[in-house]
RNA sequence: GCGCGGUUAGCUCAGCUGGUAGAGCAUCACAUUGACAUUGUGGGGGUCGUAGGUUCAAGUCCUGCACCGCGCACCA
């Protein structure tokens, strides 16, 4: 260090310069990164080439969920690389022939809002103003942009992935298997468009799927009234302006209160417009509920088309895609909430209110934009997943090869039949439960960034094929939902629809590691795609982590300016310390918590492991420990805590796993082993040798031990102390894993 | 309404197939120029949410209840 020394100068044994001043993340981390980029050993191909992995090695894969490209890393990315990167370094030292792949997702809606967004507040323009091609072109860049960003933050947290196979979901080759997958699922007849009930998002002006759907619960006033004075029925409603588009009432098929009435039609005016009636009986009907009577709005509610499905009724659309009434008197052109309130005048100028209560009610949100969802009917693209399609080669425990079944059934039976293992097990219900109450998926956007759905119009005639059938066809204007794309992305990035290599050996992958709430958007939709198109399933193991929250225990939001920046962090404390941070305390699939006094903590283990290799280097000096025995003891313990560690990796428990490194390495090998050490050392003789083997030793199994949670420090360390090496490899991060 | 978690020291959590409570942080006291003050040693602190049950023995198994969180459904 640079304070001069006007004390007398320590003898200082010979050890590298290095461990004279404590650990210096930001002086190592870059370099060492470059050093494993350079290596090529993320590479499995060229682990096999240079020796360290056997060509026959059994396969270790990971892909990566591929972070939204929306922005910059956050907390959740870091935690996600920092538990992947661990399990793929810990697999490759193990041997196993190990692949994990990069790469980035345009996320369609949340990017194209974004850019929308940001284009309106600085020019005041709306992309229709803009049109298609120039708003694309301004994703693109903004796109391009970010990635660099987001590639460089992955590299900082020390994720060794192969770059040389980075996909981007809308890169050339991710858009031909999208496509391909379409047209496929389309010829099978799983894909098909049609005429139903969607999840209008009027504010990002685009349909949505189920899953997209966040519910709010909501004071809302439950109106019990009459259409007219000479209806017979009085019913109740949240939303009295739909009633003009009614062109029911259903009643229970038991219901003697309402018996009577049952197939009797009946004209009435209702706010200026005019309304054809028809009492029907319909058993999903509550006799409990309100009145017991329920006005169908086929056009404006699920449950109301489907009932207007049993009873053949009209349709009538009365509500715009900007969530206005189209009808014609008072209410045309209001938007809905005036309209409700404009209704409910008119119906107390009337005299047909009868009473209002407030109630508690769960009101549909866009999850993207927040937009109050309103239902519409609109023809649309939908996957089937009722359909029985024939599975013509399935390598699936309980599903036959040439059996039929439908995806519904696909996904169901991947769990039941254990197929896939969930490493908590409480997602297998939650995944279960999902998959047999699952309904047809939207995947139709009504945007413009994306992957376009290859279909073609000309007049009345429709093709469903990649290419353009040539000159006047107009392709569908809409794109794929992303999550469409994204179910295929363990074959995708791994070269499907091409039969290569890669898709061989590393297909099904080993794991899919990712956050507990894309669990139905992602997860289960990569096993209904791997199902449908390979018949296996994309992984073997499904590990799904938390949440990470702050300190306190909230959730990170922008509104409480309480977000971590993981590299803003690593800065302070290096990335070690954020990495093991982030995992330690953090049980599989439940939320964690990150807090900047937590990662200063674990800053001063990293240093204090690079104080232990100083006193190690200084004890050992220029001994030749070579033909040295070590001591019989200290090893058996050192077996043990390997034999835990090993334990805990089976079980995904990379937290304990790290707990007991770190308790080792402190509180075993710094407090007691080495303060024993310092009188036996200095007696000197074949039990001072002994124990300098002992201790070198030690510390070099530690080193590997704790290699895939510190990358960073552990191979500093590995770089600065030859000694320490033992005749391995001269990069820790492809050093045997230690045996017991 | 249905389901899933959780409830253990001030805080964050661990306690596997049941044998009478642990760690880290925090706190208090003491020590040390030591490989490391990014330190060490020691102390205090818990009737393990609640009421029952099974058992020789229950944070640990079973049942009910309460509270917190989450998912799904309903949403007339």
């Amino acid at each position: 260090m640079e304070d001069t020394n006007d004390k007398k100068p320590t003898p200082q044994p010979d050890i590298p310069a290095t461990f004279l001043k404590p650990y210096s993340p930001e002086e190592t981390e870059t370099k060492l990164y470059e050093l494993w980029e350079s290596s090529g050993y993320f590479n499995p191909d060229v682990c096999v080439e240079k020796g360290v992995t056997a060509a026959d090695a059994e396969p270790y894969s990971i892909v990566l969920p591929p972070p939204n490209v929306t922005g910059t890393l956050h907390m959740g990315s870091a935690l996600m690389l920092a538990i992947e990167d661990i399990l793929v370094r810990h697999a490759r030292m193990s041997g196993k022939k190990t692949l994990w792949v990069p790469g980035t997702d345009s996320a369609a809606i949340a990017t194209q809002a974004r850019v929308e967004k940001d284009i309106q507040k600085s020019e005041g323009k709306s992309r229709h103003e803009l049109g298609r091609e120039e708003l694309l072109k301004r994703i693109d860049a903004f796109v391009e942009e970010n990635k660099s960003t987001m590639l460089a933050q992955m590299r900082a947290i020390g994720a060794s992935l192969d770059w040389s196979r980075y996909a981007y979901t809308m890169d050339d080759s991710r858009y031909d298997a999208v496509m391909e997958a379409f047209v496929r699922m389309y010829e099978a007849g799983l894909i098909y468009r049609g005429n139903r009930i969607v999840n209008w998002d009027p504010k990002g002006q685009t349909t949505i799927s189920d899953d997209e759907i966040v519910y709010e619960e909501r004071k809302a006033k439950l109106y019990t009234f009459k259409y007219g004075k000479d209806f017979p029925i009085s019913i109740s409603s949240t939303r009295p302006e739909t009633k003009v588009g009614d062109t029911a009432v259903a009643v229970h098929p038991e219901d003697p209160r309402y018996k009577e009435y049952v197939g009797k039609e009946y004209d009435v005016v209702f706010c200026d417009v005019p309304l054809h009636i028809k009492v029907v009986a319909d058993a999903s009907v509550d006799k409990e509920f309100g009145t017991g009577a329920l006005g169908v709005t086929p056009a404006h509610s699920q449950i109301d088309w489907e009932i207007a499905d049993r009873h053949d009724l009209p349709r009538p659309q009365v509500i715009s895609e900007y969530a206005k009434m189209t009808v014609p008197g008072r209410l045309s052109g209001m938007k809905v909430a005036e309209a409700r309130e404009a209704v409910v005048a008119w119906l107390r100028e009337e005299g047909l209110l009868e009473k209002d209560e407030d109630i508690m009610q769960n009101v549909s949100t866009a999850e993207r934009t927040g937009g109050v969802i309103e239902p519409l009917p609109k023809l649309q693209w939908w996957v089937d997943v009722d359909k029985p399609f024939t599975i013509a080669e399935s390598k699936i425990p309980g599903i036959a090869s040439a059996s039929s079944l439908s995806l519904k059934e696909l996904m169901t039976k991947v769990a039941e039949g254990g197929g896939v293992t969930f490493v908590s097990e409480r997602f297998e219900k939650t995944y279960l439960h999902w998959a047999k109450n699952l309904r047809p998926w939207c995947i139709s956007r009504q945007i413009w960034f994306g992957h376009r759905i290859p279909v073609w119009y000309r007049e009345d005639a429709m093709k469903v094929q990649v290419d353009s059938p040539g000159d006047g066809w107009e392709q569908d204007p809409d794109v794929l939902d992303t999550w469409f794309s994204s179910a295929l992305w363990t074959m995708t990035t791994l070269g499907w629809p091409e039969e290569t290599e890669d898709l061989k050996e590393y297909h099904p992958t080993t794991l899919i590691e990712t956050g507990y709430d894309i669990l139905f958007f992602w997860v289960a939709r990569m096993i209904l795609m791997s199902g449908f198109f390979l018949g296996e399933v994309p992984f073997k193991t499904i590990y799904l982590h938390g949440l990470v929250r702050d300190g306190q225990g909230r959730k990170i939001s922008k509104s409480l300016g309480n977000n971590i920046d993981p590299v803003d962090m690593a800065s302070k404390y290096g990335m070690d310390a954020v990495r093991i941070s982030l995992i330690m305390g953090m049980a599989p699939g439940t939320d964690s918590r990150i807090s900047e006094d937590k990662i200063r903590g674990y800053k001063h283990f990293a240093n204090k492991l690079w104080n232990i290799t100083r006193f190690v280097l200084t004890a050992v000096g220029d001994s030749d420990l070579e033909r040295v025995q070590g001591e019989e003891v200290l090893h058996a313990e050192l077996s043990s805590l390997v034999m835990t560690v090993d334990r805990h990796f089976a079980e995904y428990r990379i937290d304990l796993a790290a707990d007991a490194i770190y308790h080792f390495i402190w509180h075993r090998f710094a407090d007691e082993i080495i303060e024993e050490s310092k009188p036996i050392l200095q007696s000197g003789g074949d039990a001072a040798l002994a124990r300098q083997k002992t201790l070198a030793t030690i510390l070099t199994t530690c080193l590997k031990l704790l290699h895939p949670f510190m990358p960073y420090v552990t191979e500093a360390v590995w770089q600065s102390a030859p000694t320490l090496r033992q005749g391995e490899r001269d990069i820790l991060m492809v050093a045997k894993w230690p045996t017991t």
